[in-house]
Order: C-alpha cells, then structure tokens, then sequence
RNA sequence: GUGCCCAUAGCUCAAUGGUAGAGCGCUGCUCUGUGGCAGCAGUGAUGAGGGGUUCAACUCCCCCUGGGCACCCCA
C-alpha cells in the first residue's frame, strides 16, 4: 500500500550533505568578525573623510552588461560568470565585479547630473566560478572606490592610489608593493599591440601553448608569461613606456608625480596588464611581498566604459579590493587588534521569583546605557558567575529571593571578590561609580 | 577547466587490515545563593557520502563531494 515509506525513512547518507557549504563559498563565523568589522569601520571613514558616498548595486545584473564591458573574450565573462535565465527570460548574471554595474547605475540614473565628478564607495559580495584557492573564492567581498564624469585628469588616478594605500595602512599592513602602468589609449594601445603580436610572431614555434593563444587573443598579456622559456623574448619586446603616446605618456608622468609628492612608492612594470577590457591608461595593483595571495587592492582608469555601455564618453577611474585577501595577509602579518569590549556587567538570578524579575533589570540598565551579559537559562549561581568570568566580566549583579524583599542587589566585584548589597534604585548609579572606579587588582 | 596533495569528535591530532583514543572545548559534581585553580565524571565520531576488494576496511581500490596548493586569471 505504501511502499514509499520505506525511501523517505533512509535520510542519514544525503541528510549530512545538507550541512555541507558549496564549493568556494564560505561562513564568516562571530570569531571573525573582528576582522570584518574593522576593514568595514577603515573603508567607511575613508571613504567619508575623502568624499565617497556609498553606492549598492544589485547582486544580479544583465548578463550583457558584463559582456559588453568587462569583455566577452575574458576570463570572467567566458568562464567564470553565474548566469540564470529567469522566468521572465532575462538573462542574468551575479555581478562579478563592481565598476560596471556602477557605471551603469550612473548612467542609468543621470547622476552626473548631481555635479562632476562623482565619487562612490561600495562594499559587499561578488561571484566568479572558478577553482578555490589561497585568497580565491567563488563568492568574495569587495570594497571599491571609484570616481566617475568630469574631465580625465591624472590627479584623480593618485587619488585612488592615495586611498588604498591609506586603507591598507590603516589596516596595518606592511610589506606591500604597488605596481603602476600604463596600457595606453584606444590610438595608442592598438598601434602597440600590432607591433608586439609581430614581433612575437617570429618566435612562434619556440613560444609555449599559453603565449600562441595569448598571441591571438591578448597579446599584451604576452609580457605576463612566467614560463622560463619564454622570458628571453620578453627582454628584446617592444617597450610599452616608448610606445604609448604622448599625452598617454603625459599622463602616466602626471600620476607618478602625484604619487612621489605623496611619498607613495611604486613600480612601474610594464608587464602589468590588467584582464578587463574596460582599462585604460592608469592601472595599478597592490602585492603583498611576504603573501603569494595574488593582488590586494587593483584597479585603473576606464575612460571607456560608458561608451561601451552606449553612452558619450565619461572619464572614470577606480579599483577594488578583496575584503579576505586583506584579512589573510593581516592574520599572516599577525596583525593585532583588541578584542571586542566584554560586558563589564553581569547578572546573576536566583531562585524562580528573580528570575521572573530579571529582564526587567536587564532593560532598566539598557536604558541607562549599561551593556550587560547575562546567562538567563542558567539556574545554579556557580554557572552564571563562571560564564560572567569567562567573558571577562568585571561586576556581577545577583539577586534573588531574599534581594527581591529588601528592594537592593548585590554588586559583586569579580575582580576583588568583594562584595556589597545596595538598595536597588540606586543600581545604575552604583554600578557606573564601581565602573569609573578601576579599583587595582590585589592577588 | 587541468594537475598534485588531503578528509577521523565542535577544534587540534593519534591508532602494524581485526568495527576508534587523547588534549582542548562543552555540561556537571566535589562547593544545596557565589566564578577564576585543582580533581573527578559526563558529553561527544553510523570514520564527508556512495560503491568495490576481503572472513574482516578508518586503513586498500574506484566514484562523488568538500578542502589545500599550482596553472589560468584575478580581489
């Protein structure tokens, strides 16, 4: 009658898949935030003190936006992208990146309209499907900075720099190396690229499998190769620095300038070529020296870009950074920052009839602006006050039957072990003194 | 997408092919309204999941899933 029965009985083998997160996406457990929230706390006050206003886009997004502007013959695009059709038959993508689709709700909403430049800060997740890796994973935080409409000029390309620099050194981190380039415009990038691709082509029979397919479809990132067999042709390759032209060399000379007034030291590296199509001229990226993690903060000039998208021509420039590649290189730097502040106050019930009346305190010293840590559900005295210990606690607040007659509370210091009762309306006010106090530690 | 390595309790790790142990953690007791120390006890693993070889599998083989690393590319 009802042999199904016995399928929905056996759940043990495909139940425990239930607890498995999928491939490269990851918790950020309590222990971590920390991190989290420090990163958060840096990115915010810079982004305020130099003028960013905060921007969210929408995790999904058309899938033509990034094909038409990262690129359709990238990496991302072609490999990488999370696409879904919907029932409406949209075809979606979860954002892979963060300066398109703000550039898109630029146009979208004429915000250039609000003044020129506009600059905006965002944070939050984006997704590439790709193999997990040190730093790498399928979903991943960014927090990016990008500065959009008015007119091209290289002192906005510093003021990018400028604020990553600052973000990883208000994070602490040390050891880093920002590399510059130049990739050139759309007279002059072409022109180079034809005369790399030939210079290349001589050597085709000796070159390796991933240089003759860079050689057809990028061959800029023919610089970038790390074959050792390869490396000979590198030295002999046309230069980009000669090669671009000379308002393109004006202004990369413009940036550096700015960067050494700032004291901000780079490398121009001219093998740097950034994956996404929308980039011109500026690019740059942060390493961390002691961290095989792969780019911290990166990012470029993308004139481009609104015309990609249909627009007029808008100068824009900006970068990125993962939020968990800059934790990973602050947890390998051993980078320190105080715990979060434990709830110096404790409460202790006793017995059913405090119990009953222990939210109630717990709402009067919420009201008075006294964090407090509680054990609620615990019943034995010896539990509550070795949680209170365990969190770092410094008073603890017990009352219980004979409390509840006398209108008073116990303030216990867990510091000193001593103790005192006090009557209760004058809690608050006791309990703050205590806390002012800081009495020395004895042993 | 390709290659190499890995998978045992919440965590860190053990155990010559004979159905699993420790430390830490968590809970409690010693201490019936008083923490930190200590001692003791308890909690905890159908060995990621599936299949195969074998009298016997955590151990050997395959698949799958996840992790690490590298390539590719990037944050």
């Amino acid at each position: 009658m009802t042999p199904r029965k016995v399928a929905i009985k056996k759940k043990a083998p495909t139940e425990e898949n239930l607890f498995r997160i999928p491939r490269g996406m990851h918790d950020i457990l309590p222990a971590d935030q920390v991190w989290w929230e420090r990163i958060d706390k840096t990115a915010r006050e810079l982004a305020d003190f130099y003028n960013f206003q905060r921007i969210e886009t929408p995790i999904l997004e058309q899938v033509s936006l990034f094909e038409r502007t990262v690129g359709g013959d990238t990496d991302i695009v072609q490999k990488e992208m999370y696409t879904l059709k919907t029932k409406g038959g949209d075809f979606l993508a979860l954002r892979p990146e963060g300066t398109a689709p703000v550039m898109r709700a630029y146009l979208d909403h004429g915000l250039g309209s609000l003044g020129q430049p506009q600059k905006f800060f965002y944070q939050g997740p984006f997704f590439r499907h790709e193999n997990p890796q040190a730093g790498r994973f399928r979903q991943f935080y960014q927090i990016g900075f990008e500065i959009i409409g008015g007119v091209n000029d290289p002192i906005y390309d510093a003021q990018v720099i400028l604020i990553f620099d600052r973000l990883l050194k208000g994070l602490k981190i040390k050891n880093t190396i920002l590399k510059v380039n130049s990739i050139g415009c759309k007279i002059c990038r072409p022109n180079y690229k034809r005369q790399l691709a030939n210079y290349y082509k001589r050597y085709e029979k000796d070159l390796c499998n991933n240089c003759l397919r860079r050689l057809k479809v990028n061959p800029l990132r023919l610089l970038d190769c790390k074959n050792q067999n390869c490396q000979p042709f590198k030295e002999k390759a046309p230069n980009l620095f000669d090669k671009i032209c000379t308002s393109c060399g004006r202004h990369l000379r413009a940036v550096l300038e700015y960067l050494d007034e700032l004291e901000i030291v780079y490398e121009l590296d001219n093998t740097l070529v950034r994956g996404l199509d929308y980039y011109s001229q500026t690019v740059f990226e942060f390493y961390a020296t002691d961290s095989n993690i792969g780019a911290l903060p990166g990012g470029g000039r993308y004139d481009y870009l609104a015309e990609f998208l249909g627009s007029k021509a808008t100068a824009a420039v900006g970068g990125a950074t993962g939020v968990e590649r800059l934790i990973e290189v602050m947890k390998t730097q051993e980078v320190k920052w105080p715990s979060r502040t434990p709830r110096k106050v404790f409460l202790v019930h006793v017995g059913d009839l405090a119990k009953k009346k222990s939210l109630k305190i717990v709402e009067e010293l919420r009201s008075a602006g006294i964090p407090v840590g509680e054990a609620l559900g615990k019943e034995s005295v010896k539990a509550q006050l070795k949680q209170a210990d365990k969190q770092g606690s410094v008073l603890a607040i017990i009352f219980g039957q004979k409390e509840i007659f006398e209108e008073s509370v116990i303030i216990r210091d867990l510091r000193t072990g001593l103790q005192e009762s006090v009557i209760l309306s004058k809690m608050v006010f006791e309990i703050q003194k205590r806390l002012k106090e800081r009495p020395v530690e004895n042993k």
